[in-house]
DNA sequence: TTGGCATGAATTGCATGCAGAGCACCAAAA
DNA sequence: TTTTGGTGCTCTGCATGCAATTCATGCCAA
């Protein structure tokens, strides 16, 4: 019998960049897909870039395998590109793939939408209420980072909603690489305030449990905003 | 002693000019993949049971980290379910959960086919056509699995014809699931019937780039299919 | 008996080693 | 000069080892 207890804390080693600190107790994995989601959509880690492994687990300070997991993870979010033998890739963003994007969001946030009529609660639709009043707030003061945050809040909440899991993991899925093309292109003043009176006319609908109008209106004004962002995206890169 | 340095893995097969659109050598990762995805859905693996990294490696005459690799994308997928520090399962498929899943596929697929009926080429058409003869043809023969097969296809290929990669993978990513509650409830002549007919007036709608119509019709087709699977289900169980 | 805690086995999560694929660079031939 | 073949290096993909966590068992006290 060993007479000396090993100590129980595991050797933590000095960790260089930022350590992830003080997360819930899931696994390294996991958060490395939340950090390098993250990065990616704030650009840190621009389109097209190599992530190489070794790099990139020592800057994040796990080791390859957990970081290996999280780029699976990823590509599939769309965020990622694999290639057999070669450093993934931060993926590209071209136009027509965000002109798919927003089809395919629109599609699900309309069908969550018409769900989401016959199914919310009062609670949610007062919850509905207060955030839209929120957010017209942050309008009002020309706030456009919380502005956006609340605007996201309501479109998930729609969709949870619709109490369907699948259509609410693939509205989530598709998020991420919505938020980069919103980032590079939010700009244009007459559709944020075209935007504010869209999502009234979204939650009036609910109100009114009219599925179909619900719908519909939803699905317009993520079609809108796609539209809107690809101009921008267009004046951008011009 | 051996002079010859023997490879450790496998012996490599002599490949002679295999083609390697067909045998595309993909990782061992994603080989397992598809091996443990056809291990679920035909019920190999049944639903509720636990699966042990180490064991499943060993079955699958790999290691554990592309076994680990593999779990995480199946749970994405929604076949597995992962728990932190304990085996992974084999998702259950309870009856609200296929409810929301059909209710998700028609969403998808409503929005494919109104996008396909814009989008689809002649030659697409022409291809549908002659899937939905020969799927006639089985149905006619009363040949079941192979009808199913055809079924699929051409469910896969209106997705296909909308040109939306988005909606494409989100319906790609929710049909293991689907065939799984297919495999259990494929009974009810008097459905079967009434699907072909669904599908050939789809077609029309396709025909016609009547696409609200194509819309309409394939989802309350899927959610038709939906009903009667968790009518099968509940038969099943009982 | 029963509740509580220690102990050990089983298993996951992570780190690391190693072989091979892919690329760059360079030399030699055309 | 362009092309071809070789050589070395880097990086991925996989296997494996080790620590940490969880669960089951058993002991002790109430």
């Amino acid at each position: 019998m060993d007479p000396v207890r090993r100590p129980r804390g595991r050797p933590r080693k000095p960790v260089l960049l930022e350590p992830a600190a003080l997360s819930p107790r899931r696994g390294l994995h996991d958060q490395a897909v939340e950090r390098l989601r993250a990065l990616i959509v704030v650009g840190t880690l621009p389109a097209g870039s190599a992530l190489v492994e070794t790099e990139l687990s020592a800057a994040l300070g796990i080791s390859r395998t957990p970081l290996r997991e999280a780029l699976k993870l990823l590509a599939v979010e769309g965020l990622v590109e694999l290639r057999p033998n070669r450093s993934p890739l931060v993926a590209e963003l071209r136009p027509d793939a965000v002109t798919e994007l927003f089809e395919a969001i629109a599609a699900i946030e309309r069908a969550a939408a018409e769900l989401a009529a016959l199914r919310i609660t009062p609670a949610e639709l007062d919850r509905l209420r207060r955030l839209q009043a929120e957010m017209e707030a942050h309008h009002a003061a020309g706030a456009l980072a919380p502005y956006f945050a609340l605007n996201q809040q309501i479109h998930a909440l729609i969709v949870a909603c619709a109490r369907n899991a699948p259509l609410r993991e693939a509205h989530e899925a598709l998020h991420a690489r919505a938020e980069i093309a919103r980032r590079r292109a939010l700009d244009s003043r007459a559709r944020w305030d075209e935007s504010v009176a869209e999502h009234r006319a979204i939650l009036e609908a609910l109100y009114a449990r009219d599925a179909a109008g619900a719908g519909r209106l939803l699905a317009d004004h993520v079609g809108h905003t796609g539209t809107a962002l690809i101009a921008g995206l267009a004046r951008h890169a011009a």
